[in-house]
RNA sequence: GGAGAGAUGGCUGAGUGGUCGAAAGCGCUCCCCUGCUAAGGGAGUAUACGUUAAUAGCGUAUCGAGGGUUCGAAUCCCUCUCUCUCCGCCA
């Protein structure tokens, strides 16, 4: 949600910035339901204060035992020009409201621009693809090779677009999640946190979630309005709802593993190969809460703390500033880490780093004070540290060899029992 | 799943229809006093929105949430949510 008085203040700046993305918001319009809500708000506040003076009067007329009959006339149709009047100025907030939880976030200045992913900028590269002297091949049949990797049983029980694994390579993963969330505590200073992975509307709306995109959620079928987390961004996130936190307790640093659920509506025939894509994925999540004059620095933190994560597997990747028109709705500004895929011959998408700035912390009302200073909202921010299921991915089709096994790379292997080389089962 | 109790400001806790945004205590801030990390005295101490140059005044709203009754609701009625206790069940 953006703060209505900048709305108020220089609403074709707002427009200018949106238009960035692709976005079309009507400036005249907003001034002109804006000025009615505030006429109506000044009209409304006015009665009120009338019936609560003419109560008070009652109050101490029937206290001395005066005849309060005169007075009782007086406001005997205010309650109804009263009601009138509110429920226009309920009507007109509702329209502002709904219509604000529609307009995405402002983009930070030095978002470039563009209008979709292919404008994107790569920033830098880490680490050189690996040079293959035999065919190799994708990590689906890496996978399958190894017997750890079976998307027929999984549509027997599930249907399309989710997977079984199996044996080492669901070690694994396992392996992966525990290695995340161990340099996050240890060596990145996050705090691990575990949480429910079926949230409530209003905490899909605080992150912005909802009430756009609730095509992309899965929601339960019960007496209760209940959502599979698309993302640990959702319960993490959301720890600070109605909060106002001490300045002293910034920054908050929160790492979570949790699965992740999407429907992937809108998404049919791409990616239907392999783990890439899939309804349900494992994910170690980072989440920052900071004051609103860190989060450019903690944005660029909270990607390096990623970043580490491919820089310790010895995967080649590359960070890409995504162009005004890819941001999502609810980021001023992301960055991509891309890993290598051998198996696509391209750099594919392992995390996603954005600063929020104050656009979830307004919805949710996340706010910190400064000594004693009034309250003011944080800046959230979050990134993958990594999608497990495609970090997955990643060390099949990089570190596969010409016969079938997967080396483990060295910073993983106290994590598998200390094996160097996953192999494929003897025949 | 059954039975009961409760939800008030940073905390404890009064308040069952009328100057209640809310007593008192604690905590916190500032000032005074005090020859020493004590005691005492005074003042202040919620949030949002509107108005405004103003984080000064003034107005409106908020006593778990929503609705209702009433000239007037923290107080009465209805619905919901959450917390606690006991029983049952379960990991």
């Amino acid at each position: 949600m953006l703060d209505p008085k900048v709305l108020r203040a220089d609403p074709a700046a707002v427009a200018a910035n949106l238009a960035r993305r692709g976005f079309e918001f009507d400036a005249a319009r907003f001034s002109a339901v804006d000025a009615e809500r505030k006429s109506l708000q000044v009209e409304v506040e006015a009665l009120r204060k009338q019936r609560n003076d003419s109560a008070k009067q009652i109050g101490i007329a029937k206290s001395r035992g005066d005849d309060a009959a005169p007075l009782l006339a007086a406001v005997k149709d205010l309650g109804e020009s009263l009601d009138a009047a509110s429920e226009r100025l309920d009507a007109v907030q509702i329209e502002l409201d709904d219509w604000l939880a529609g307009i995405p976030n402002i983009l930070a200045a030095d978002v470039p621009d563009g209008a979709d992913e292919a404008a994107n900028v790569e920033i830098r590269r880490w680490g050189a693809p690996r040079q293959f002297d035999f065919a190799l091949a994708d990590h689906v049949d890496v996978g399958e090779r190894l017997g750890g990797l079976h998307f027929d049983a999984a549509a027997k029980i599930s249907g399309a677009r989710f997977a079984v694994l199996r044996g080492a390579v669901a070690r694994l993963q396992r392996a992966l999640v525990q290695f995340m969330l161990d340099m996050h505590t240890g060596e990145h200073g996050y705090e691990e946190v575990y949480v429910p992975f079926l949230v409530e509307p209003h905490a899909l709306h605080g992150t912005g979630q909802l009430p756009k995109f609730a095509a992309d959620l899965f929601r339960t079928d019960g007496d209760r309005e209940l959502y599979l987390i698309p993302t640990a961004e959702v319960p993490v996130t959301n720890l600070v709802r109605d909060a106002i936190l001490s300045s002293e307790d910034l920054p908050l640093r929160f790492v979570a593993h949790t699965p992740c659920f999407r429907s992937e509506a809108g998404s049919y025939g791409r990616d239907t190969r392999g783990l890439i894509r899939q309804h349900q994925f494992e994910k170690v999540e980072l989440v920052q809460i900071v004051a609103p004059d860190h989060s450019s620095d903690a944005l660029e933190a909270l990607t390096g703390h990623a970043e580490a994560v491919l820089q310790r597997l010895e995967l080649p990747y590359r960070v890409v500033a995504l162009a005004s028109g890819d941001v999502g709705f609810s980021a001023a500004k992301t960055y991509d880490l891309e890993v290598w895929l051998p198996g696509q011959a391209a750099y594919r998408e392992i995390s996603s780093c954005s600063n929020f700035t104050d656009f979830q912390a307004r919805r949710m009302q996340a706010r910190y004070r400064e000594g004693g200073d009034k309250p003011a909202l944080v800046h959230t921010l979050n990134g993958s540290g990594l999608a497990a299921g495609r970090t997955l991915v990643a060390l099949l089709e990089n570190y596969q060899q010409a016969d079938g096994s997967v080396v483990i790379p060295d910073g993983l292997r106290d994590y598998v029992g200390g094996a160097s080389v996953i192999r494929p089962p003897v025949e």
